[in-house]
RNA sequence: GUGAGCGUAGCUCAACUGGUUAGAGCACUGGACUGUGGCUCCAGUGGUUGAGGGUUCAAGUCCCUUCGCUCACCCCA
């Protein structure tokens, strides 16, 4: 068959089967982080697209070549959010949710949209959930939103995850090192993959993940942000990593992590998986105590995270979630018993029983099939003969047993039944 | 943006070095069983072999173009 239309490249369909996988992470999502005190907050699918480029960075990649921008009638330049934590930010301020003084915590849930090559857990329309909370520096709550995250995907049933964590320092002590890094590498750079010569430029920390053996070699005597770390970022980083031992949450230190974003300061952090490809980071997040002032708020020290849910999803069992099926099947033969059922059908919709039926005039034979397969506990079966005495059959199908009852009690008995 | 692999029925896959009318399982519809599901058996529907062009007596198979999918790179969640 040719396909007339087909959705366009890196974006998907998610069909029933796997909706109910979805709303399952989301339904826990919110269950765990209400029990938080998160509160959810819906922010809008675009926004003007400084509202990024501010806050992602200019030159990140996402902001130089993977975003979606267009122009509006009167000519301002909108981007369809690439994240979420710049739009939530542009709310806390633009809301004074800051006043009265006090910690504020968020979250939301939704699509995202970057335009890159798609591949294993990256799409251009992709989900994720996120979290923030503003109004606090103390290192508890850098632990207690990692556990919370942790605590999420357990509800989920993951296993084989790792928390790895870092600390990309402050705007006091992350300058000093990033000089020191790159006059160490400046004599070195001709040792440097090509990639890397660029890295060299652009984000220099990125060469530490280069897979290169050379410039593995290259940055093996390297400066850490560890010994530049002024005594603040220091204490706030050991205070993290005992909160988090406190809630026995096993994380790897891991001094090379380091985030795409601008934003970041003090703690960075990432969960892995061992089961998914090259995508294997399913969420991430730090703090960002600088960008509510760049956004124009009061200074406001600022934590988050987000999930990425197809990545998520795709770590899950199939049989976590639960599957809405039909309670009653009503089967009908002949036309009286067709339009008694049709009124009888929304008799029982309205008391809010789940009643599916046959609507191609199918056998009975047909229709019980069907029945079956929609795995209802009862059929209704009206026919010839039970219209004219007023009455129906009730049939059990695990039991295949079946009993006639008056039409008329049908709401009431069902109703029992289901009980 | 770069590279590799793959596109055959609704789904999972066959079809030898190019060779009759492209098959099977599952699913679907019907029958065996006139108004009673599951199990079994029988039959049937379903294909422009992603699309377009080329080579050849002959193309699902070879070549080119294009679209899509997949994986990886770059980058990053």
């Amino acid at each position: 068959m040719t396909i007339k239309y087909q959705a366009i490249k890196g974006v998907k369909d998610i069909l029933p089967g796997e909706t109910e996988k979805w709303q399952f992470m989301e339904m826990t999502a919110r269950e765990v982080f209400e029990c938080y005190g998160f509160s959810e907050i819906r922010i809008p699918i675009f926004e003007k697209t400084v509202v990024f480029t501010r806050s992602i960075g200019e030159t990140t990649d996402i902001v130089e070549k993977e975003m979606y921008t267009f122009t509006n009638g009167s000519g301002d330049s909108l981007t369809l959010r690439p994240e979420g934590t710049a739009s939530v930010v542009r709310a806390y301020v633009e809301h004074n949710l800051y006043n009265p003084p006090s910690v504020v915590k968020l979250y939301y849930m939704g699509p995202m949209f970057r335009c890159e090559r798609p591949q294993a857990g990256r799409y251009r329309q992709f989900y994720q959930i996120g979290a923030e909370v503003f109004g606090t520096e103390n290192p508890e709550m850098d632990a207690e939103s990692i556990g919370m995250l942790i605590r999420y995907f357990e509800r989920l049933g993951l296993k084989d995850l790792e928390l790895q964590i870092n600390s990309l320092g402050c705007d006091e002590c992350r300058p000093k090192f990033r000089k020191a890094l790159l006059e160490f590498l400046k004599d070195r750079k001709n040792m440097l993959c090509e990639d890397c010569q660029r890295r060299f430029e652009r984000n220099p920390l990125r060469i530490f993940d280069c897979k290169s053996a050379n410039c593995h070699e290259a940055t093996k005597e390297s400066p850490t942000i560890e010994s530049y770390m002024c005594e603040n970022c220091k204490s706030h980083f050991d205070s993290t990593l005992r909160y988090l031992d406190k809630l026995n949450i096993p994380h790897t230190e891991n001094p090379k992590l380091v985030r795409g974003l601008d934003y970041y300061t003090k703690t960075a952090f990432e969960i892995v998986s061992k089961k998914l490809g090259a995508q294997n980071t399913i969420a991430g997040g730090g703090r960002y105590d600088k960008l509510i002032e760049e956004f124009g708020g009061p200074p406001t020290p600022a934590f988050g995270f987000a999930i990425g849910i197809d990545r998520t999803a795709s770590l899950m069992e199939d049989k976590n979630y639960i599957r809405i099926s039909p309670q009653i099947f009503i089967a009908t033969v002949g036309e009286k018993a067709g339009e008694k059922a049709f009124e009888l059908i929304d008799t029982l919709r309205l008391k809010g029983i789940r009643v599916e039926r046959d609507y191609e005039n199918s056998s009975l034979k047909s229709q019980l099939r069907k029945a079956d397969r929609a795995g209802v506990k009862y059929t209704i079966i009206i026919g010839e003969d039970e219209i004219n005495k007023g009455r129906a059959i009730l049939r059990d199908m695990p039991a295949s047993q079946q009993e006639e009852i008056e039409i008329l009690r049908i709401e009431e008995i069902v109703s029992q039944k289901l009980r």
